[in-house]
DNA sequence: AAAGTTTATCGTAATATTGCAATATACAAA
DNA sequence: TTTGTATATTGCAATATTACGATAAACTTT
């Protein structure tokens, strides 16, 4: 590469690129919208709907929690993920902030 | 790696991880505030406004424009880039309809 | 035609990401 | 205590991404 130089942009476009890499691998889509379903994450879970290695669904859960996306909490020997519900919003609104820039015709809904 | 196992998930998952990634570097964030404010997009302005080498503006210009999130016209002897409407909007719907699968406290903004 | 301007592409170097086997760690149950 | 179950971490190997100088290509201006 050369590393990505953040030092070039603000701190608000340094922080949606962190969240949109979170989204950007369907695993970790896919493991989100499984937590959004049932309302519950198990790694066991994930290695058999998914498909994936142990290792490799610890290694995306654990990008999430540096994230602070989801948070996890202990139950019996296994470990039970859950949406962050204030981060979650956060992320919601700072994408929509975007999203909602861009006026297409003067507002109509033409497109 | 190992190369990402695409395979495994939904064509809907692996859209929305290619989209993702589109936002997941802050340069392409600029970029693309840049030319939602501006509603232009020139490589050479840019250049001046980010501080990236101009083959480094023009590769992050090019995957956008491949998620043909952007479209460019030649304008004289420069590309003049804009937002696709239709992509644009769809992305904007694909990720609302994540965020908005969580309930939080049976609807209520408590959070 | 020659020189200037602008963007795209190529080549290369450095760094990041992805995947998984193997191992470590923690707790349950027998 | 031993065995079983579940998650995290470590250590690779392979691939992808980022950055930029150097060209190339296309068009403008002089």
């Amino acid at each position: 590469m050369g590393i990505t130089r953040t030092d070039l942009f603000t701190k608000e476009q340094n922080e949606i690129a962190l969240f949109a890499k979170c989204l950007a691998h369907p695993a970790r889509v896919a493991i989100l919208e499984h937590l959004l379903q049932k309302n519950e994450c198990v790694n066991s879970t994930l290695v058999l709907e998914l498909g994936l290695a142990q290792a490799t669904i610890s290694q995306h859960l654990k990008e999430l929690k540096n994230a602070k996306i989801i948070q996890g909490t202990i139950e019996g020997n296994s470990m039970n993920y859950c949406i962050n519900p204030v981060i979650w919003k956060k992320i919601k609104e700072k994408f929509n902030n975007i999203f909602d820039q861009h006026i297409c015709c003067g507002g109509n809904d033409c497109c």
